[in-house]
DNA sequence: GCCGTTTTCGGCCCGACTGTTTTCAGTCG
């Protein structure tokens, strides 16, 4: 069982006990508990194997310790069946209508017997609902549109198009001369891999003119909500973006708050209270007195603390290693020189050899390895071992001809079904640089699906695991393996992982990579680009390893060619 | 239901906006 399933009956019970208008901080430990399970490196079905204690983790006590158990046991808990017995189900689904939470949608129920998004649609069209205390004809608006909304926006976007947004709206605002100051917050900032919505801070003279020019932007659809604080639009793509005034004294203290992670936020809120004081996004106060906000490293400093990088902030113990000063240094995308996974037209690639290596040096960086498919992925007219020798040699002829330039012979070969490469292994042995990614039978079970990888991993001629868990975010769940068998035989075998920054991919995920840097593998990050833009996917991947705490040393295409070469040519015959 | 730098009971993060009210509950982030 996946710490996401137990995580979801977990948040199960709490969705049941708001309905039920139990205790609210009794639902807040539920969901407490879910979002630490969710958030946790490893399974607990392997902690449970290893009978460690539960109750050590954040926000698990007893009570939710012998739920776990039970849900791993059973599927279920019951506590939650009994709940189910007491609560129409479907109810939960109701309330994740925007505008609808816990109270409403009782409400809705009991009064008149609905318990169906078709049910409440048709109360509201009726003009059913308006006649309820507290309701009136907006509400029933409002719900419409919230099935609408929940329909449509099917949740979160990725973080392209979350850039492509936030881009272009930055390139408004700069041009909105009332705004004195405008920064993007929020789970974009943290550089998470899907984003709900845009937070973006604001500081004006002038807040009504700074408002009506702001909602000048093209892209805006409809205003959600305006005050004197917060204005809060969905913009034309279905991406909601919430606007929030600050005075430049409060600009730390509202970055903070409005960068996250709420998890972050709710430890740092503790840490302050602790000390008796009060932290908000109008700063670090004591009684009346402000004792920091104006910047960021002025309010951590204060709680003792260093300067946590936003990527780092999911109260997952970066809290505790910024107060003993154990933080690590985040790569950046400046310590990348070069790519070691791109595409060209000898098989699915837009681009020859030549267009991609120009694309790279435009990027400054040093080194480019040009590794395309091989022969089992025919629908990208993968190369065989004659085409591939032929191609290695182009490419050979290529790199002669530019001497501050090292574009390395590379292949991004299929781990076949068996864990077998898809190309002959002496033909590998004589490339520069070796991918092995799986891009078939997806569905074999772990034991099978982690000998297979492991088979690759021992084979002595490949470099580096491609996109490692197979996933497409949102459309492909990752396949199953041991992950922290395959780990353990990269770092013995010298294989890298590689994180793929290609946005529906980012693959290895965060946590994966958090946990792959403890055991001691070494990365790569690669954009899988099949054409010269996708060069740009660099930063994405860059994100993701940040996230994963990961630093300059432990990602390998940020040395320098000599060093590269020196460290592939040394590593031969260790894999 | 969890938890402890005010520790085994009594707290639990905090503020803005809307729509319904006429002082506030519900929802959201």
């Amino acid at each position: 069982m996946e710490n996401t399933q137990i995580a979801n009956a977990l948040d199960e019970v709490a969705d049941l006990l708001e309905l039920s208008q139990a205790n609210e901080f009794r639902i807040r430990a539920y969901r407490r508990a879910a979002r630490s399970i969710r958030g946790l490196s490893r399974r607990v079905e392997d902690l449970l194997e290893e009978k460690k204690d539960l109750t050590k983790l954040a926000n698990i006590g007893k009570g939710t310790a012998d739920k776990i158990r039970e849900i791993r046991e059973t599927g279920t808990c019951r506590r939650l069946e009994e709940l189910k017995r007491q609560v129409p189900e479907q109810l939960a689904e109701l309330m994740k209508v925007p505008q609808l939470g816990p109270r409403k949608a009782m409400q809705v129920h009991k009064a008149l017997g609905i318990e169906t998004m078709d049910g409440l649609k048709k109360a509201c069209r009726q003009g059913s609902i308006r006649d309820l205390p507290g309701m009136g004809r907006k509400t029933e608006e409002n719900i419409l549109k919230g099935i609408k909304t929940l329909a449509s926006a099917s949740g979160r976007h990725s973080i392209k198009a979350a850039k492509e947004y936030a881009d272009s709206l930055g390139r408004h605002l700069d041009r909105v001369s009332s705004i004195k100051q405008w920064a993007v917050a929020g789970s974009f900032r943290r550089r998470k891999e899907t984003v709900g919505d845009l937070d973006v801070l604001i500081q004006a003279k002038d807040r009504s003119r700074a408002t009506e020019e702001t909602l000048a932007f093209e892209s805006v659809g409809e205003v959600v909500s305006r005050g004197k604080e917060r204005v809060t639009v969905r913009l034309k793509g279905g991406l909601q973006v919430d606007f929030r005034y600050f005075e430049p004294g409060a600009f730390g203290s509202a970055m903070m708050y409005f960068t996250g992670s709420k998890a972050h936020n709710i430890a740092l809120r503790k840490r302050a209270q602790h000390k008796g004081w009060k932290l908000n996004e109008y700063g670090l106060v004591k009684g009346k007195r402000t004792l920091a906000g104006k910047t960021e490293e002025s309010v951590y400093h204060r709680l003792n603390l260093a300067w946590i990088p936003p990527e780092l902030r999911e109260d997952q113990g970066e809290v505790e290693a910024a107060e003993h000063e154990e933080l690590p240094v985040p790569i950046e995308f400046d310590d990348i020189r070069g790519d070691l996974h791109v595409h060209s037209k000898a098989s699915d690639g837009t681009n020859t050899i030549e267009e991609m290596m120009d694309a790279a040096r435009q990027r400054g960086y040093q080194y480019l390895a040009i590794t395309d498919h091989s022969k089992a992925v025919t629908v990208a007219n993968g190369l065989d071992e004659k085409r591939l020798m032929n191609h290695a040699e182009r490419i050979r002829e290529v790199n002669e001809s530019v001497p501050d330039f090292w574009l390395l012979a590379g292949v991004e070969v299929d781990i076949l079904k068996s864990g077998k490469l898809d190309l002959d292994e002496d033909v590998l042995a004589g490339l520069d640089w070796v991918c092995a990614s799986i891009h078939s039978y997806f569905n074999l079970d772990e034991k099978k699906m982690t000998n297979r990888i492991l088979t690759a991993v021992r084979s002595g001629v490949v470099h580096c695991i491609g996109h490692p868990c197979g996933r497409m975010i949102g459309q492909r769940d990752p396949i199953a393996f041991d992950v922290d068998r395959v780990f353990e035989a990269c770092r013995d075998n010298g294989v890298c992982l590689e994180i793929n920054a290609q946005p529906e991919r980012l693959d290895l995920p965060d946590t994966y990579c958090r946990r792959a840097r403890n055991v001691g593998v070494a990365f790569v990050i690669g954009t899988d680009a099949h054409k010269q833009q996708n060069l740009d996917f660099m930063p994405f991947g860059v994100g993701v390893a940040r996230r994963g705490w990961l630093e300059k040393k432990d990602v390998i295409n940020t040395r320098t060619a000599r060093v590269l070469e020196k460290r592939l040519t040394g590593a031969q015959g260790h894999g």
